[in-house]
DNA sequence: CAAATTACTGTACGGGCGTACAGTATGCGG
DNA sequence: CCGCATACTGTACGCCCGTACAGTAATTTG
């Protein structure tokens, strides 16, 4: 590695166009917001060449200063990663923070995008950022479950699992058959009232009922899962 | 469109390997049938060239049957669709279905991780597959509500929608975090009893309880979701 | 058997894109 | 003012991969 590596951790806007004036940033930080944004705006696999025009620079000075583009991709992922810890986007299952923490949604779904598209790509940092989702999971639902609102389970860790599966993966399915134009509106578009609505009913109320017909066929499907 | 077009609908298996013979097939059917595996396995970026070289054949073999790697692209789409029809591996809510009425349960992997593909790659076919989900859940919900299996719901097509989101996507989150090697295992790898265990409780247990603190909390969301 | 259609292969072209190289401007410490 | 590191740009090389072209064998048709 013999490119320049002066770490400096400024925080700017995800957004490059909600800087008021692009020029009071190095290149450097300049380059990797417009990677981050063009990352989850057009895939990772947007040509150097979109980035550095984003940018404002030439594509060998985004070579001069993060050598390979997978080490730009890295330095990405590291800075997502960091935001969302920040942010507390991630709390899915307690909807009003979403829209209520966030005065501007934009920024967390840039960065909701972007992991989305690591998802997608099945990069390294999609599984960095699962394990991170599940902690965080954890801790909430351990605070929620000693006061008393929500229920037990048999197999707590996997249970954890589920719910966190399902949460990212219905907003890959979203993403897909819903890709949006811009990604800063992303999370409007998917947490709609009727989603929210749907969901909180989804949590609330049981989807099987205690019907003796439901009750075998459970006991059935208990039985063929032992083995 | 010049290319050769003998629409010749031949059930198949869908692996390579499994056929005994690998020549009593058309080089026509081989090519698809190579094209539809690689594509589960690599993704649809993998080049022709090795999906040539696994139908044994040439490259310009196939430009000449089927045109362009977009049209052979979506053949195997038109397969996929219709086999799903078929079989019925996305009654994942009857999960009993799932590793019974298939005895092997690779040409299902193969199928369901070409699919899982579809969505990450968010192709057209993504949303054909989505719907035809959809429309697939909300017959056999009809059905086992009829039964008096599962509960009413205040916005039945959205809890689908839901529904469906989550299954669908807590494949794709599995996928990413844990791609399989072959292709063909992917059903057997994902449903485990312990995920199916979990799975059942989900939906048949409430995940929220119904202590005040949290009906206060949940009426607070919705009356923000009123909105 | 002749002729044409179909099945197939080898080679090569061209576009897209990451990256290396050479070179120029700019600022900074002696 | 000089020397040198740093910030930057233009150009070009090389790889990958889809596809077009030309040509050959096999198979069918009259």
């Amino acid at each position: 590695m013999r490119y320049m590596d002066t770490t400096t951790t400024s925080i700017t806007p995800l957004n490059p166009r909600r800087s008021a004036d692009r020029h009071d940033l190095t290149a450097r930080a300049r380059i990797r917001d417009a990677a981050l944004y063009c990352f989850a705006r057009d895939g990772f696999r947007v040509p150097l060449r979109t980035i550095a025009e984003e940018a404002g620079v030439s594509v060998p000075l985004i070579t001069h200063h993060y050598g390979t583009k997978d080490h730009l991709h890295h330095v990405c992922d590291e800075r997502v990663l960091e935001r969302f810890l920040d942010m507390k986007i991630l709390a899915i299952h307690e909807p009003d923070s979403i829209k209520d923490t966030l005065a501007d949604t934009s920024a967390a779904s840039v960065l909701t995008v972007y992991m989305v598209r690591s998802f997608l790509d099945a990069t390294s940092s999609a599984q960095a950022f699962f394990s991170q989702f599940v902690d965080h999971l954890r801790t909430i639902v351990a605070a929620a479950r000693g006061a008393g609102m929500i229920t037990e389970s048999g197999d707590e860790e996997e249970r954890l699992h589920l719910l966190a599966s399902q949460a990212i993966g219905s907003l890959m399915v979203e993403f897909a058959i819903n890709p949006p134009a811009d990604p800063r509106d992303f999370v409007d578009q998917v947490y709609t009232s009727r989603n929210l609505a749907a969901q909180l009913e989804f949590y609330s109320r049981p989807f099987f009922t205690e019907h003796p017909a439901m009750k075998t066929y459970l006991e059935h499907v208990r039985s063929r899962g032992q083995d």
